[in-house]
This record gives C-alpha cells, sequence and structure tokens, in this order.
RNA sequence: GCUCUGGUGGUGUAGUCCGGCCAAUCAUAUCACCCUCUCACGGUGAUGACCAGGGUUCAAAUCCCUGCCGGAGCACCA
C-alpha cells in the first residue's frame, strides 16, 4: 500500500488517516508501506523543499516506519519511457489546443484534430516536449480515451504538460515536460507492486481514467478505496496547509507546532501520542462520506495512555494570595504523585504563611475548604485558619477539595493551549520534572512539560 | 448540463451484499450516582439514531421505486 502525499507542508490531523489505515493494515498483513511523494507540478503545487522530511518525521510520529519512500521526481525518466511506449502502441497523441478550445470540443465529443496523428509524428514531438522546445501551453502529450465517453471526465485526458519554472529540487530542476498525476500515480503503483489503493473521493475518477493506460499496458489495476473528506471540530482554523502556512507567515502562529494548530506537529508537541491519533482515525472506518472528527475522541485514546504515567501536580492560575494561621497548620502538603501508585512516594510541599488558590475555589467567609494534601482551613476574614480537622470532613460533611500552591517558592508556569496561554505558578516540585514528560495539574489536565528556563517554565497543555 | 458517490443517536461506527436472532452494536459525548483528599482513573445507570414517502413480503435499517438532502469530478492541481 502506499501514502502518496503532496509535499507542500507538514501535516495537519486529516493526514494522519493515511497512514493510520495503511500503516495499520500493513502491519496486521504484513504489507509494505510505500511513502511516494507525488511532487510533479513545480508550478501550481509547487513542492516545500522541508516538507518531504517532516512529512516523513510525522509518519514517524505517527508510529509507522516506511518500507520504501520515493520521490516521483526521482522518476521522471521512467515516466517518458512509458510515454514512448504508450505512443508506440496509439495510446496516446500529441495536442497543441489550447485548454479551453479543447474542453469545448470535450464536451462536445468532438475529437481533436491531433487525435490521429501517427506515432512517429507523436513521438517527435514529445520528444520535443521532452527537450523542452515548447514552453508551458503549447504542447500536451493526451491519452486516447474514448472521447464519447458518457462521463466527461474521463475524456482523453492529460499525461503530460510543459511548465517553465523548474522544480524546487535540484536534482529535477532541469525537467520541464512533467507528468500529471494520474499518469505517474498510475505508473508507479504499478511500478512499486501496489496492490491496494486508498485514496480520497475528490480523485474518485482517477482510477478510471487510469484503467485507459493500464488497459494498453495490459496491467491488472489495484483494488481501490475511497474515503471521504475528514473534518476535525475544536478547531477555528480552517484545516488546510495552505491556510496554517498564510496564518504563520502573517504572525497569526508562531509555527507549525503552534499548539492552536491543527497539525500533528502541534498534538505532537501538546503531549498527544501518535497512537492517540491512530486510534480515532481508524474508528472512523473507510466510509466514503464526508466525517467531522471530534477532537475528544482523540483526548480520549491520550488520556488511557497517559494517565497512568502521568505523575500529578498543582497549578494555580491568577492565584489569590491567602495567609495561613491556626495552631493547628501544618508546616508542609504531601499529596501522593499518583493517586493509584503511592509506591511513586509523595510531594513535599512546604507551607510558610501563606498560599495561592485560584479566585473561584475561595470558599464563602466563614466555610471551610481543604486543601488536598494539606489539610482543613476555614476561610475567615481573607485569612485560612487550620481546623485540625480530620478527613471526615471531606468524606461525610462536604467539604470541597481544592488544589492550591504555597505563597512563596513557585515555579511560574506560562501553560500554551489551544485557545490561547495562561500563566500559572506551579508547586516547587513541579521544577524536578522533566522536559518532555507529561504530567496532570491536578484539576486542570494533562500537559508535557516542554521547557524549564530559569524563571519561567513552558508546559503544552494536551486535555482535561 | 454531464458523470460518480453517499445519507444509522451530538460525533464516529457495527449491522445493509445473503430480509427475521436489530424495540438496532461498540466507542466517544452529555448527565446522574458509586469510588476517591482531583472535575483524573475505575465502576454503575441514564440520554440519544435507521433522511422521507410509497411498494414487495408473514417479516425491511437491510430488497425495489420516487422524492429530499449532501459530497465529489468534468484542470496543461495534487
Amino acid at each position: 500500500m502506499r501514502a502518496a502525499p503532496n509535499p507542500n507542508g507538514p501535516w495537519h490531523l486529516g493526514h494522519a488517516r493515511m497512514p493510520a489505515v495503511i500503516g495499520t493494515y500493513c502491519d496486521r498483513y504484513d504489507g509494505e508501506f510505500v511513502v511516494r511523494f507525488d511532487d510533479t507540478d513545480p508550478e501550481t503545487k509547487r513542492p516545500d523543499l522541508s516538507a518531504y522530511d517532516a512529512i516523513l518525521d510525522d509518519i514517524s510520529y505517527l508510529g509507522f516506519e516506511p518500507d520504501e519512500v520515493l520521490r516521483a521526481s526521482n522518476r521522471v525518466e521512467t515516466y517518458y519511457e512509458y510515454a514512448r511506449e504508450l505512443i508506440e502502441m496509439g495510446g496516446a497523441y500529441t495536442c497543441d489546443l489550447p485548454a479551453e478550445e479543447f474542453s469545448e470540443l470535450k464536451r462536445e465529443g468532438t475529437p481533436s484534430p491531433n487525435r490521429d496523428k501517427d506515432p512517429e509524428t507523436v513521438l517527435e514531438q514529445f520528444e520535443g516536449m521532452v527537450n523542452g522546445e515548447y514552453s508551458a501551453g503549447e504542447m500536451v502529450l493526451r491519452v486516447k480515451t474514448d472521447i464519447e465517453h458518457k462521463n466527461p471526465a474521463l475524456r482523453d485526458w492529460v499525461a503530460f504538460r510543459m511548465i517553465d519554472r523548474p522544480h524546487p529540487r535540484e536534482e529535477a530542476a532541469d525537467y520541464r515536460c512533467w507528468p500529471m498525476l494520474d499518469f505517474q500515480s498510475g505508473i508507479d503503483d504499478h511500478l512499486t507492486g501496489i496492490t491496494h489503493i486508498i485514496r480520497g473521493i475528490d480523485l474518485q475518477d482517477s482510477a478510471k481514467r487510469q484503467q485507459f493506460v493500464y488497459d494498453y499496458f495490459d496491467w491488472e489495476y489495484p483494488e481501490v478505496l475511497h474515503w471521504g473528506h475528514v473534518q476535525i471540530d475544536a478547531y477555528d482554523i480552517d484545516i488546510s496547509t495552505s491556510t496554517i502556512k498564510e496564518l504563520i507567515d502573517a504572525g497569526d502562529l508562531d509555527g507549525w507546532d503552534d499548539p492552536r494548530a491543527p497539525t500533528l506537529q502541534s498534538i505532537r508537541r501538546r503531549g498527544i501520542r501518535g497512537e492517540a491519533v491512530v486510534e480515532s482515525m481508524i474508528g472512523l472506518g473507510m466510509s466514503t462520506s464526508d466525517v467531522d472528527l471530534a477532537m475528544s475522541s482523540i483526548y480520549a485514546n491520550n488520556r488511557d495512555l497517559v494517565d497512568e504515567g502521568a505523575n500529578r501536580y498543582f497549578l494555580v492560575r491568577n492565584g489569590e494570595r491567602v495567609p495561613v494561621g491556626g495552631d493547628e497548620k501544618p508546616a508542609a502538603g504531601s499529596p501522593p504523585l499518583h493517586p493509584n501508585h503511592e509506591d511513586r512516594g509523595r510531594r513535599e510541599i512546604p507551607v510558610d504563611d501563606a498560599v495561592l488558590v485560584e479566585p473561584d475555589d475561595l470558599p464563602n467567609d466563614g466555610e471551610r475548604i481543604w486543601l488536598k494534601g494539606y489539610g482543613c482551613v476555614r476561610y475567615d476574614d481573607g485569612a485560612f485558619v487550620a481546623t485540625g480537622d480530620d478527613i471526615d470532613a471531606v468524606r461525610e460533611e462536604g467539604v470541597d477539595v481544592i488544589h492550591w500552591v504555597p505563597a512563596d517558592n513557585t515555579v511560574s508556569v506560562t501553560m500554551r493551549t489551544p485557545d490561547g496561554d495562561l500563566t500559572g505558578e506551579a508547586e516547587p516540585g513541579f521544577a524536578e520534572t522533566d522536559v518532555d514528560e507529561i504530567i496532570q495539574f491536578e484539576r486542570i489536565g494533562f500537559v508535557r512539560v516542554d521547557d524549564h528556563a530559569v524563571d519561567d517554565s513552558v508546559v503544552y497543555y494536551a486535555h482535561d
């Protein structure tokens, strides 16, 4: 099986579907996973040189290792050879009709006057194309199909056209005569032994077009399945590489891994495992209609994967400083690193004379609240007074449990989320977490530690 | 205009080919409750769907017809 990306940028979430599905199939049935960059248009779908590696990187993030990586722009001579063969069989003809003119004839089912040229002339003109003797728009090579085919999309389609602008890859910069997707892809699928093709509904007619070429060569066409587009909820941004690129260029996004971007690099940085994405993509099935992927599905999968491993810490946003007093006041709090794993030990959070809590968590005056891992306090006149109550206050008397941090010696944290950046103060022990570690800020959510700078750590928010 | 293709709860999906075991599966979501010193994890329960109308049949989500709604192609893009 193969994934045939157009290397125009790093992948967005929707792109994950192809490697997820074919990778899973290949793993399951011991198949071959071929990545073929279909980079045969240096003009309108101009390849982005950095995208080749970025895409391979995205695939590896998803957990797949391609068996073979090809670039169509390395294989142009091969396409020429098959074109020559096709011409000799009388299966293709050079055509100098302007696009609009041919389009009109096609609509009526009228053949191009070039259609019956003898193969020698065609071959000669095709070599002219190969040698760059024509400019863009002057000459194309058409596959001779059926000019009266009831589906106009299949009538004598273009196999090669001229492009004046050099390919960005140096190795391919000299070519001017480029194959169209249907020709290139059709030849490659056969040559690389692809047995099963999955592609989008936008390419519904491709197989039917390519079938004409396969018939000329007497090849057997692979099994084909089409699926609809994937839309993803939870993003304001259009899921399209070009839109994301524009937003980055305009400075609205910091880059492909901005937490607001619907890209694989983004969710990777947020600590979401490729496996979680793959599972969700597999769950979408193979429907030909468009589907909406709920991010919550990816989040649920990821939560399953990371919860056991994620140690717990406190982070207080918009911290309200509240003095703590009372004779029963403990010197420190010691909540467990993980509620289901006492063996991992407990955090020690020393409390001097005040704590920070989130404004929404402040109880009404005179009411009690339980500072998790620390103890019960009563809120009196803007200060907490330790009550010395035991845990039954929570279990039986309905006292709420909240998270908190000491007022001093905290770690400043910037939390980058899909909805923008937040700041807060984390408990001292947070400083000991490793970069790349996935932790949970209790009552807030799972985050990936991105950076521990001297006075401001950065985390990327994954999900709650 | 021509040609493809599809419509099962909020979302995704199973079932549709070979009609009955489907008063419709599973997941996610939402809401309760249990557990719990997190609104995490785990457990229990609830909510919620066969596009519409005809037809065939003892029996239709499944077969047929019509309609409605949607997606895609008809590029010298991929």
